[in-house]
DNA sequence: CTCTTAATTCTCATTTCGAGAATAAGAGGA
DNA sequence: TCCTCTTATTCTCGAAATGAGAATTAAGAG
């Protein structure tokens, strides 16, 4: 077979957050995210996406946009003939749909992403899985400085401030010492639920992308229902980015953005002072960004 | 032909920083970025396509990063029967080289990448590029609101600031207005240079990939010889942003960062005082920005 | 010694950020 | 009705980061 041929799948990292949850669309209990075979028909690799996820959920989605094209020679072990056969190229799309029930069919299809990264929820305590990581991957890097200081940089160890943008590279991290494979360290609860080939690799690097994105640009409210409270939006932002944020400043970073506007409406049926709603106002103008730059965090 | 099977290609945008002129490596004298077939020869895309470019170029790459996947069913019209065949599938890479001369064999492989986009050098004067290109978009955008305001913003124009982050979306504004396409437009000074397929798209994807990243990464060091001095460092900044930056402020952030340190050297044979040597202080702790984040771009 | 050209340092007003105090508005019970 | 509890919403204030430009220093040329 001549050089230049490759298979070629799609794989998608849907997301949606419910009940300040950020959840993502799995199959096989869990075990994999939603994949398909790259098809032709379409114009564009984006329409067709587009077309298959909301054939697959039933819902529309609301933003989508390419994460990173991986390669594999080996994906596909039931390939005996691996030298001979065209390489596997999968094609990583992040989507972001609105509120969706998690309960679907008989499995629940929508899992926290928190199950397979679970250091990675920062919004009550420092969570406390980190420490028996922070041992293994210490034993990892021994006496190697500069993996140590990676260790420490990475996991905000010894002193070093918690970054939530590097997940991606806490996951790589983690894969690279060994301790990403289930069968060896049997036992996610500390190290995270394992996925199907390389699919929580790409489920990282979707999760890091949205962290990213959510401080320069609105996509937050392509997960938000039409009418919300600022609490609402706020708590949204907490579960994407796993930190505690700043109400105030938070709500002084909203306005400032001038992406909201008051519906006349106010909160009911929760205890203490009802809460203005407010609507998604969109920004006709490509505003530069939702959360200025950084992120209130909130530390305590 | 089964679905999921499809024609894989590299196509590398390589940039370097020759007498402060942001150069990108071009085939048929300037139509073309360098591109080849996928191979499966490699254990990664990015380890396949180093040693590719080194081959190439002769050159080691500092640094590479992926930058888009392209599809396209019609890409090749040497191809009769479309239809039937495999879909095209496009990886485009971004890779950053040191100073190379442009001066190579016959043809000058290497070419600014303002020929490609006049309008995003704002280093001097507003460029008068921009009046006629703005009459144009003017006259596409009709009585579209919409468009007009994205014009407008885009453009930097009736007040709107000027953001260099958006080369990608100025160049698909132009190429939905029908203004990418050489043959109609037929001025290559105003509306740059065409190249062959979507070539210019990507190396516009590359431009503002490079113009993003160094804003947060100490990228830049891989365009620049070992030792260098600060104002050289800036020239090569302004260069690839398109930007003048204010000397003080600039220097201030430098060091700010840390990630440069004293040679004990000084320049010689210029006008001037002259000025202290700098070499790249490679940051073990995966510094998290270079120039902060925003430049300081100086207003004149 | 003076002039020209840059490099390098300083200053200062303006914004933005981080934290917490203060105040407002409902619900429910005394 | 009044008090208490809870959450919403506003304000304040000092610390840090930014934007702009003045002042100072160091070489070479005439």
């Amino acid at each position: 077979m001549p050089s230049g041929i490759a298979h070629a799948e799609l794989i998608a990292v849907l997301v949606a957050v419910t009940r300040n949850e950020p959840r993502v669309m799995t199959l096989r209990s869990g075990a994999a995210l939603p994949s398909g075979p790259f098809e032709s028909r379409h114009r564009s690799l984006q329409s067709g996406l587009r077309a298959w996820i909301e054939r697959q959920t039933g819902h529309p989605v609301g933003y989508l946009e390419q994460l990173y094209t991986f390669a594999d020679r080996h994906r596909d072990p039931s390939q005996p003939d691996a030298s001979l056969s065209a390489r596997n190229i999968s094609i990583g799309y992040l989507g972001l749909l609105r509120e969706q029930d998690a309960a679907g069919d008989g499995q629940p299809a929508w899992q926290s992403w928190y199950r397979y990264f679970p250091w990675e929820d920062h919004r009550d305590r420092h969570p406390d899985i980190i420490e028996p990581l922070a041992e293994r991957l210490g034993s990892w890097a021994k006496s190697d400085t500069l993996r140590r200081e990676q260790v420490d940089f990475l996991f905000g160890l010894n002193g070093k401030p918690w970054n939530e943008d590097h997940a991606l590279q806490r996951y790589e991290l983690m894969y690279a010492a060994g301790l990403a494979d289930g069968a060896l360290t049997n036992d996610e609860r500390a190290f995270g639920r394992p996925m199907t080939g390389d699919h929580r690799r790409i489920l990282a690097t979707g999760i890091t992308r949205l962290r990213a994105k959510i401080k320069y640009r609105p996509v937050v409210f392509e997960l938000m229902p039409d009418n919300f409270t600022l609490l609402d939006l706020q708590r949204t932002v907490e579960a994407l980015s796993g930190l505690r944020l700043h109400k105030p400043n938070f709500r002084r970073l909203i306005d400032q953005q001038e992406l909201v506007e008051e519906t006349g409406e106010m909160s009911s049926g929760t205890s203490g002072r009802p809460a203005k709603l407010f609507r998604y106002r969109p920004a006709i103008l490509e505003a530069p960004n939702l959360s200025g730059r950084r992120l209130p965090v909130s530390r305590h």
